[in-house]
Parts: structure tokens; C-alpha cells; sequence
DNA sequence: TTCGACTAAATGTCCGTACATTTAAGCTAG
DNA sequence: CTAGCTTAAATGTACGGACATTTAGTCGAA
């Protein structure tokens, strides 16, 4: 009993610091195997089982583990099985759901250095990169121009794929095991050049998304992508309320 | 003690029991005075306390109601205080953040009546419109173009409002008491035309975005706004993560 | 009148116990 | 060897008590 001791004078709620060791434990990787219930806490901290409870209520309610009657408590399901959000999925999903054919035109595959790319993903300016041009077409007609840059290192498996008709994210996952889990972008609205316009195949009048992107997966740089999007066949709508917050939903029109 | 009941056979655990009886009470208006404490709800419904807790426990994380040490539970802040979120709060809050001055140059503020609004404002065609346009200004420079209308039932009080220096949400809460709580909004990329152009007194070479949002209070529609945005200016950002979602952020240029 | 200390009341923490319900594993019968 | 039952283990629910800590009000003294 009591192998390990929580601090019992005033060093803050006994669950809460049973609950910060929990998760300190869990960072270092020592619950990989199985996580232990509520009446092996019991024995190893000497406290009540109200008090493991509540401590493991908490790490419920911060997704970390997840319960059910019968069986031990297991850690959560990676981060989540959450989809890639931000506007670039929200282009894409928004072609799938208005039930046009997608796929893509490969303009470039190959590996090479890009000091500027390098840099904006921490790396060494000669770092190899794997880079992907595409031009995305929604039924017949060009949507966007997408160029992404990967660290090799992460990346070569990729180099058998076929992005003609599947998306970057499925492979990635198919074929390395990386899923992004962090990231960020901004968007720029501007008026493409002659040479954009061209490979759009879009009139001289119509202004264009502009989007950078820089994901992450588990702290390391995955990618950093850079998407042309015609504007006048896409918009991005989003829905904000008090409760739910900011959140991007699909465009109604293409 | 015990003046109401609760299901002891098998409907459910008791907590959850009481939780739904209290947010039926709390929907019928029954606590408007003040919530109940722990120890009465014991006595009324001749649970012990730990039930008590457990059902009010569920009834905190839904944000329903607040509890502090020593204090009676009370009912929680009508729906949030929070900010109406959205590309537009992003674009003047990143002006703020950046330091420049912002006003504007009051263009038109009036009521009239128009029925394209009216329609997409889910009102009668005929029905009066408070309308303001707004060229808005950070430092010394045109940064958008700014048009709302609102039902002139509701914002007839803001007419006496001088809009070259506060804000439109600022006035509305002040004035009326109404605080957007829900809507929805589209963000499009355009090409200014002339006439925009020379408003906005910008380049011949710049896009901009266009953006169009509709904003609810409580149900009742509160303004259709369009708003043409300089993209030399401006550029939404985001992050985007597996725990907390999509989300904008400032801007770091303008 | 005002400031302070004291008191009552309320929620937060923590312990103990018992039983119910579900899951998973083991075991037996066919 | 499989199907079904039995049993052990684990979490969920519910009860009880005790003390700690904070809040809000009361009372008294300067």
C-alpha cells in the first residue's frame, strides 16, 4: 500500500495532484500498456477511492482517458480521430459533397531543397524536401493550384503514390502512419497573374484565394502547402453562436 | 423532507433523474429568485448529498449553472459574455491590436426600406431598415467599406448614435440591450470595381474580400452586413489543432 | 457611523461502506 | 472444439459521516 505519497498539507486538492501525476506519468509513456484501475491507485497512493474518482473524472473530461462500466479505463484514442480542419479541407470536402468528380493534374513530383520553404518549416536550408505541384479540378474544370513541400526524411514512402485521384492526407496516413494534428494558416485574398490565370483557365476579372499552410504532427513539421483557389467557385462560410463558437461549414454554391 | 419524488426502480440513476427534473424547473422559470442549495434539494427530494452533487456537477459542466465556495449554486450568465466572433470582429480587433486609430466616415444613416434585405433577413419587404455605410479607416488609410441594415423595430434607438467613432455592437448593447448571440457568414474574394476602387483608394492591382454576414439575437435577426475588405490590409489567419478545433486568430500584418 | 471580529451557512474535500451492472475470462457440458 | 454458463473483476450508483474553507451577514467596540 501507498507506494508512492501525495503531498497531504495544503499543496492544493489531494485529486488534483494525483491527477497532475497522472498525467506527468503519462507524458513520460509508462502507461503504454495497460492503465491501471481505480483500486490499484487506491493501494499505490494510499487515498480513498471518492478521491481516485474524482481525479480520473477529470482526465475523462480532458479526453485523456476514456471509461466504461466493467473494463479498465484506457488511454483516449490518439488525439482523436478528428478530420484536418481549416479551409483547405473545407475546399475540398465542399467539392466531394456537391458530388463533383475530383482529381488532379500532377505538374511536379521530385525531391529537392528549397532554402525559403526550409526555413518557414525549421529546418536546415539543405534540408531535402519532397515537392508536389498539382493543378485540382472539380468535374472538368480547374479549381485551384496546389504546391506542397515535406520533409523527405518523413515523406520518400509518398513517392510511389499516384495523386492523380487521392489526396495527400490519405496517403500520408496509409503509408506512413503521420496524421497532423496542429497547425496553422492564413488567407489572402489577391488577383492571380497572367501565368495563374492561365493554368486556372480563368477570365482576367476574378480574384483568388491565396492560402499558406503549415502543419504539424506530434511537435515535428509535416508540410507546409501553398493553394491558389479560383474565386468565383469558392467561398468560405462559417457559422459563429456564443456556445459553439467560430466554425467553418460547407459553401452552398461552387 | 422529501416533498417531491424520485423513480428508485430502474429509470435511470437517480442523478441523472434529478438533473432533468431540475432543468425542466429551471425552463419553466421556477428559479428566477434564487437556485436552491445542495442541502435543500437533500431535503426536497430525499436523496443524500452525493446524488445531489453528482446531478449538479452535470448541470455545471453544461454550463447551467455557477457554484462557488460558501455561496449558494446560482443560474449561469444568461448564454455567455462572449465576443461575437468572426472574420469581421477579427478584422477591427487586429486594427486595435495594431495600434492604429480607427474611425470611420459616416456615407449614408438613415431608414428606408429594401426588399432584397428585408428577404434575406427573413422580414416583409416593406418592412423600415435603419441603413449604415461606413468607410472605415485605420491611421489615415480607406481599410473597408462597410454596409449594414438592421430592423428599424430594433434600432431605431441607435440613430442618434454617432458612428465615426464607436462601434456598431458597442452602440447596439448600450443602447438596446441586444447582444448577438448566433449567425453565419460567407467570405468571398473579389475584384473591386471602379467605383469600390475609388472609395477604398487603393491600386488598380488588389483583391479584396467580400464579406457577408447575418447575425441573429435570441432568435430574431439583428443586421445583414456587407463588408468589402482591402486585401492589401488584411488576411484572416488561423490555427487549427485536434483538441480545440479551427479557430481565427490576429492577423500579424496589415 | 464605521471598521473589525465573530458566527452561521454553504460548498469543497476526503474518508468509509454496500450493492448494481457490465465486461472479460475461465470453465464445463455437449 | 465450440457454445453457453459461471465467476471474478472492474466501474457506476448510492448511502453515510467528518472536517476544511470560503462567503455573507451580525454584532460590538472605537
Amino acid at each position: 500500500m501507498a507506494s508512492r505519497t501525495l503531498d497531504r498539507a495544503g499543496s492544493g486538492p489531494l485529486w488534483e495532484q494525483l491527477r497532475n501525476e497522472l498525467v506527468t506519468r503519462l507524458d513520460a509513456g509508462e502507461f503504454t500498456e495497460q492503465f491501471p484501475g481505480e483500486m490499484a491507485l487506491v493501494e499505490e497512493y494510499g487515498v480513498s477511492r471518492h478521491t481516485v474518482r474524482q481525479a480520473l473524472r477529470q482526465l475523462r473530461a480532458d479526453g485523456v482517458i476514456v471509461a466504461e462500466r466493467g473494463r479498465q479505463p484506457r488511454i483516449a484514442p490518439p488525439p482523436e480521430i478528428e478530420q484536418p480542419m481549416g479551409a483547405l479541407y473545407s475546399l475540398f470536402a465542399s467539392v466531394e459533397a456537391a458530388g463533383l468528380p475530383q482529381h488532379s493534374i500532377v505538374r511536379a513530383f521530385d525531391t529537392r531543397a528549397d532554402a525559403l520553404v526550409a526555413e518557414r518549416l525549421g529546418l536546415e536550408s539543405s534540408t531535402p524536401l519532397v515537392y508536389l505541384e498539382r493543378l485540382r479540378l472539380a468535374g472538368d474544370d480547374p479549381l485551384a493550384l496546389d504546391r506542397v513541400w515535406l520533409p523527405a526524411s518523413l515523406a520518400v514512402p509518398l513517392l510511389k503514390a499516384d495523386f492523380a485521384h487521392t489526396s495527400l492526407y490519405g496517403e500520408l496516413t496509409a503509408r506512413t502512419g503521420i496524421r497532423l494534428d496542429r497547425g496553422h494558416e492564413d488567407v489572402h485574398a489577391v488577383i492571380p497573374t497572367a501565368a495563374e490565370r492561365a493554368q486556372l483557365q480563368c477570365p482576367h476579372d476574378v480574384a483568388a484565394f491565396s492560402i499558406n499552410r503549415l502543419s504539424f504532427s506530434q511537435g515535428s513539421p509535416v508540410e507546409w502547402r501553398h493553394t491558389l483557389v479560383r474565386g468565383d467557385r469558392f467561398a468560405l462560410t462559417a457559422e459563429f453562436s456564443a456556445r459553439s463558437g467560430y466554425q467553418l461549414t460547407q459553401p452552398l454554391t461552387l
